[in-house]
DNA sequence: ACCTGAACACCGTTCAAGT
DNA sequence: ACCTGAACACCGTTCAAGT
């Protein structure tokens, strides 16, 4: 039978999941497919197309985010931030070279995930009006997939042999949260100019 | 005469301010050197010690921090890491793609740049103890790594007519600005449990 | 010391032609 | 409708051999 374009996306997330992101090669997939290379450009668009969804999948396991109609406490408002973030931290970590796949996605189509969105509902939440809930949103955002993508690098260098064992170990989450709690902090402190 | 290293590199300069990194290859780096690539081998390790000569010479403008000596007022200290994240946001965006490839150079050897370094001692100077200046600069520095590359992303891709005119133009200083305050009044407000 | 020539092992994408 | 074959226009890096 033919060639589907969920076979495409499967076998090249597998790729992704398991050798990482330089791996991932179109030729590599159509090797992977058995199939010639041209024959994926039946399937999907292009390689960015593919990343697209990619990124999409590797982003699922926290899309579970406040939406509109959670317009709870806004004291509720600042924790829920937080873990939204760590979701997405973790959802990054779940897959090699997540944050780089996403930051490639986000930073040629930034509306293509949901996440972004999703974190400016969230600081609307927490009492920010106008442009500034946005703005803090594409703060957050820039602070997290920097961070993965930093984390992710440094683990993959160590796997390759390249860097020997981390100096110190273990504070790459300590390190995280407290980026997060400044964020969160300046979003608390910052005055709302109303309406 | 013979090619030198400071022609490659020079060349290597020109060529990612006039055309942008997609366009720096070591081919076409040869080709405008008038040379055989296998010849640039000589005076440059690989492409990425390139880059990494390159990402010091995008922030030698912004090279002008804090040093160990500026220990002066702690209410100033905040001021100047605000001045100086400006400074480095304005020598990114002078070169094409400029914040791309310090974020290259940056995740494979973050110590190669003094950029962190300077940032930290910011912080201390601010107040922060122990990890927490390091993990402030690496926080502030994913931010305008993230912001800078963003933004010329999207200036690439409009000038390239891939996207049409910014939905909201000049905003993105402000937005910049914004999220900058956001992590500097964490900064501020973080409570600093004694050495 | 410095460079050429030539190769090795790759890329993403297109497209006529086949079935 | 779906794929092959083959090409186009590239990559980064190495290295014997030349001068």
């Amino acid at each position: 039978m033919p060639l589907t374009r969920d076979q495409v996306i499967e076998t090249a997330f597998d790729i992704l999941r398991d050798y990482g992101l330089a791996d991932l090669s179109m030729r590599r997939l159509a090797r992977d497919l058995g199939v010639q290379p041209g024959a994926l450009y039946w399937h999907v668009k292009n390689k960015q197309e593919l990343l697209g969804v990619l990124s999409v999948m590797i982003l699922v396991p926290a899309d579970s985010g406040p939406t509109r109609s959670d317009a709870g406490a806004e004291s509720g408002a600042i924790a829920a931030l937080r873990l939204q973030s760590r979701a997405i931290r973790r959802a990054l970590l779940a897959v090699r070279d997540g944050a780089e796949v996403v930051t490639l996605t986000h930073a040629l189509d930034p509306e293509s995930l949901n996440v972004l969105g999703r974190l400016a509902l969230g600081f609307e939440a927490a009492g920010l009006r106008g442009h500034k809930a946005g703005w803090a949103a594409k703060a957050l955002v820039h602070y997290i997939l920097g961070s993965v993508t930093e984390e992710q690098t440094r683990s993959g260098l160590i796997q390759a042999g390249v860097l020997s064992a981390p100096a110190e170990r273990g504070d790459a989450e300590d390190a995280f949260d407290f980026g997060l709690e400044l964020l969160l902090a300046g979003a608390a402190a910052t005055p709302n100019t109303p309406r």
